[in-house]
DNA sequence: TTTTAATCCAATGGTTTGAA
DNA sequence: ATTTAATCCAATGGTTTGAA
């Protein structure tokens, strides 16, 4: 088990180290950093994952933290994850999950990857949202909130404005857009995000009375 | 309320009438032992709904019997409270149930239908997809029980054998099954079928197996 | 004994709380 | 102050229990 943490450590590492292949000042400074993640020098365990920084696309966060490039790995990796749950109950004939449940992020911390938890993940599912159903919107927003110098939080607030827009111009089906997209479907629709969705339909329905389409 | 649950009864008995348009005799005395459900002369609440006995297609259960049409028209209005729940949801911008759930159930009891209870509906789940996969294996299943004068518990346990047939010849996919079919699909599986289906592939790939298919 | 339905239970989706 | 993640909570799917 312990085993398994170092190994599946050295992975991580690796994918984010590929991001950068191409970039070589300051390797050796960042290697450095990563060495330590797991259990700090001292030999106890590091408390918590490095906090999320705006980055942009492709950028890899340096220091202590780590960037929304690998915020949407995560969301990838429990995708994988769901997906063998999903191999193993089929298997054995049982109830075979269609959402990441529970039991999928139980399995994720089983199969070492104790970075991944429930709240982490639906803090921040619909700025992955965002980044499923336009990319280039969800990529144009990191790049204005990074040089403005934002925090993310700031930014995972400003990502519910243009999900609204496109939720509006789809008939304000919030589920339907969750469930007809490949990658987006294994996720809960965020409450929050259901409730604007929901108020921005009756806003609209709202404006087309006061404008005469209705009476 | 009260008033609800007495235009409710009403409605209940004539839909079982309506079965039995065409045959006269006897209606007298079915109607005196109908107009005391709910409650009885003394005026205390009746205790328990009748218990089901094995009826053929079309047949009305006399005395204090319900048949087994009347217990399929259960489930075709659990399957209108699920509706009438899921456009409240959708109105109202909340989740959406897609299937028959405890919050389906207590809509169905608030609205008068205290004659439906989960534990009573998840008995009989698989008698009812067998019912909606081949009517007709399932009702000669039902004239062969009657005329044997078979016990209701009898007839349910015999419902398993030609629904896993069925599965059987379509892949062991119960789950696919359920989900393909419109009125079904909005029940879960029952743990039981589940179960059997499983083992009848396991079966089938032992048999393949020893007659060396796989080897 | 058969059949019904109230009751119970572990595990869930969802959120709050407080630690770092 | 920001951000993370352990903890908690009501409501769920599923079943047992015991009443009729």
């Amino acid at each position: 088990m312990v085993a398994m943490e170092k190994k599946n450590k050295k992975q991580r590492k690796r994918w984010r180290e590929k991001m950068n292949d191409d970039d070589d000042d300051d390797d050796e400074k960042v290697e450095d950093e990563e060495e330590n993640e797991g259990k700090n020098i001292n030999g106890g365990e590091r408390q918590r994952e490095h906090p999320f920084i705006v980055t942009e696309p492709g950028e890899v966060a340096r220091g202590k933290k780590n960037g929304l490039d690998y915020l949407f790995h995560l969301y990838e990796q429990c995708r994988e994850f769901l997906i063998r749950v999903q191999v193993i109950a089929k298997d054995r004939g049982e109830k075979c999950p269609t959402k990441v449940t529970n039991q999928v992020f139980r399995y994720a911390k089983k199969a070492g990857a104790s970075y991944i938890n429930k709240p982490k993940m639906r803090h921040y599912v619909h700025c992955y949202a965002l980044h499923c159903l336009d990319e280039d919107v969800s990529n144009e927003l990191r790049r204005v909130f990074k040089e403005r110098g934002e925090n993310v939080g700031a930014w995972r607030q400003a990502c519910y404005k243009p999900l609204v827009a496109i939720v509006t111009r789809q008939g304000w089906d919030i589920d339907a857009i969750f469930n007809s997209h490949p990658r987006l479907s294994i996720w809960y629709v965020p409450t929050k995000l259901r409730q604007l969705s929901h108020s921005e339909r009756n806003n609209a329905a709202i404006a087309s009375t006061s404008v005469g389409i209705n009476c």
